[in-house]
DNA sequence: CTGAATCCAGTCGGATACTG
DNA sequence: CAGTATCCGACTGGATTCAG
């Protein structure tokens, strides 16, 4: 949540966690890898974030050029957050955390 | 770090969140794919973690079922960390967060 | 509806010193 | 060498309030 930049590390796996490892940037690409939301339908889908968290989280990830932010000059406000392509291009990432989560759960089950 | 065993979350991206989201963790996960490592190997070629941390966050792996820990009762003494197929199995996403990782950085480099 | 500002508790994790 | 215990600063993030 600082407001420095984060500096990028030799290892690749590093510079991935820079970008994505805080508690709850995995679960927005997750919520919006389907397509555009608006910031109401984020905080609902992700669950127990609070308000300035998902607000100041969102706002690193677009600094980092994983999300774009919209603003319709309407009242009241809305707000819409669409990943760009870098965003969409962790879906690999996401995929791979899915699948192993689900045979995780399968197994704990027998 | 708590002592307390984590609770599974419904979404599978969560779970796995849950088991590997701890700082150190997926470093830990990346510096033993390659096979067994001491207990200062790993501190090593971490880099700046600290001794408590480490072992703490080994700890909380072993009680995952991630990694097994040997102890060899020589002296000085010796201790060895070990992938289970469990934590093997993760590597599908250290592989994508490293493939991703490093289009990132070439990108940046233009 | 979205967001900024403030306050504050909980935790994370680093530094250090000590043990077998 | 590996681990434990203690101390403590820093940061994360939740709750609340106010604003446009």
């Amino acid at each position: 949540m600082a407001a420095a930049a984060k500096e990028l590390p030799a290892c690749p796996v590093e510079t991935t966690l820079t970008l994505i490892s805080d508690k709850w940037k995995v679960l927005i690409l997750r919520d919006l890898m389907p397509g555009t939301k608006r910031f109401g339908e984020l905080k609902k889908s992700i669950g127990s974030v609070s308000q300035k968290v998902l607000t100041a989280q969102l706002r690193e990830m677009e600094r980092s050029g994983l999300l774009t932010r919209t603003v319709y000059p309407e009242v009241p406000p809305r707000v819409e957050y669409t990943l760009t392509d870098l965003g969409y291009s962790l879906k690999p990432i996401l995929d791979a955390m899915r699948n192993w989560g689900e045979a995780y759960k399968a197994q704990k089950q027998g």
